[in-house]
DNA sequence: ATTTAATGTGTTGCAAGTACATATTTATTA
DNA sequence: TAATAAATATGTACTTGCAACACATTAAAT
């Protein structure tokens, strides 16, 4: 490889030569969901046989001209039939044999979604929730994206407004504590999570109670209105981020 | 696109066609140093025409058979000599438009070198070393991934000793407050910054003294060896993290 | 010897975090 | 209908981390 003159002017060259096109470019979408107090993954049976009985991750091959996040929308759509979800960029996983087929290096994104939402639709009943504590052996090296993938989650959710993309429009504190919970792992003090979430100033009482509980019904809340719930949604052609 | 059966299998499917491997995949690294109380990063002039004039960032393509860390370090290591250097990933740039001669994707990476390194020689007279502050404008979207790097930079200096790497091997508190200072752009209360620092316990004392200061030397410090200042390098085959 | 400029150390007040207790409300049940 | 159970709603004391701030000390330069 050229030592001496601009790399960038040797890469050039190579790019209209089909040796520097043997890598393949894919996504794989972590997409989360709370549902029965637990922390949910969407994950599809792998359907290689060097994966047989394992599961994985919603991922696809990027297009040519597609952007990443487009890809990555696109395969929430197809799964999930939702359209207006929460996504981020995680990491780029590119260890030269985590594909069998070949080498495909994969943008890793995490997404959130609202289990209950009515529009959600799976498209495929190899589809299945699984809870994130139960999963052990995953297909390629999907369970280290899995990983890494909660680790970030878990980093961003005491500073950012990103869990209430888990949740329904209303809902109480408790949920909203048993869903914090669930994501870090631990046990929180209730007094002590209402104070910390009341100084945030995220939320905006709705001025309902909770129904159907089998005990003293708490408030709802819902997000305030001038919290971004959903990162801005970048065009195509745009930048990235 | 596959819409019911499994998108693994279709896309494993099309490896083997050529339609999908349109996408190129680089790496570019933002290499950091400090020199003059300056932050400063290491680009070279853009050998592309539409960008005569500005700089770019490190990069390469990635070949079919390398990890995507062994290509940052193939690069650093041809560029600078140095080949024991602190390195991490930050995220994947990928929109459809930000090479001119192609569809490619990059991965970025932000790299600490110490430029008194005895060690360190620059491969290219187009190669220079900028202050981060004065940089206006970039190739491609290099602006964009810098600021990007630097950002988790910041991020990072607070809680991981990484800084460390961009510091000869002793130094005193004086010259490490001022870098802080310049990596956040912000002054510190030098009391403050010396309990805060102390509070973690990275450093130790090499019982030496600060020469050639024109006023009263001050101790020599450096980082711990319990403390890691570089990132465990993985094996090439491993999977990445 | 004096001046200058930086080093090297607390202290005090404020803000945030943690541990912890009691009164209140609703559904359930006896 | 009254008593009980279970969760809501709220407040206080203690501790820890962070920010503002001042003074004595040391070495080089004059």
């Amino acid at each position: 490889m050229a030592q001496h003159t601009g790399l960038k002017t040797a890469a050039i060259e190579k790019i209209s030569h089909l040796e520097y096109f043997n890598i393949a470019v894919s996504v794989d979408c972590v997409i989360f969901g709370y549902d029965e107090k637990e922390l949910k993954v969407l994950l599809i049976k792998s359907d290689l046989e060097e994966f047989s009985g394992l599961d994985s991750l919603l991922g696809d091959l990027v297009r040519p001209d597609e952007h990443l996040e487009t890809a990555s929308y696109r395969i929430l759509k197809e799964r999930t039939g939702l359209d207006d979800v929460y996504l981020e960029q995680v990491q780029a996983f590119g260890s030269i044999n985590r594909h069998p087929s070949g080498r495909v290096i994969t943008i890793a994104y995490y997404s959130l979604i609202d289990i209950s939402h009515h529009k959600l639709r799976l498209d495929n009943n190899e589809l299945n929730w699984h809870p994130v504590n139960d999963i052990r052996k995953m297909a390629f090296d999907h369970k280290l994206i899995l990983d890494t993938c909660l680790k970030r989650l878990q980093q961003q959710i005491m500073n950012q407004p990103v869990v209430f993309n888990l949740l329904p429009e209303k809902f109480s504190l408790r949920q909203l504590q048993e869903l914090y919970e669930s994501i870090l792992g631990v046990e929180l003090d209730r007094r002590n999570f209402r104070k910390k979430i009341s100084l945030k100033d995220w939320l905006q009482d709705v001025g309902e109670m909770e129904e159907d509980v089998p005990h003293r019904p708490g408030k709802l809340y819902k997000l305030k209105t001038s919290q971004p719930k959903k990162p801005v949604r970048k065009k195509a052609g745009a930048v990235s981020a």
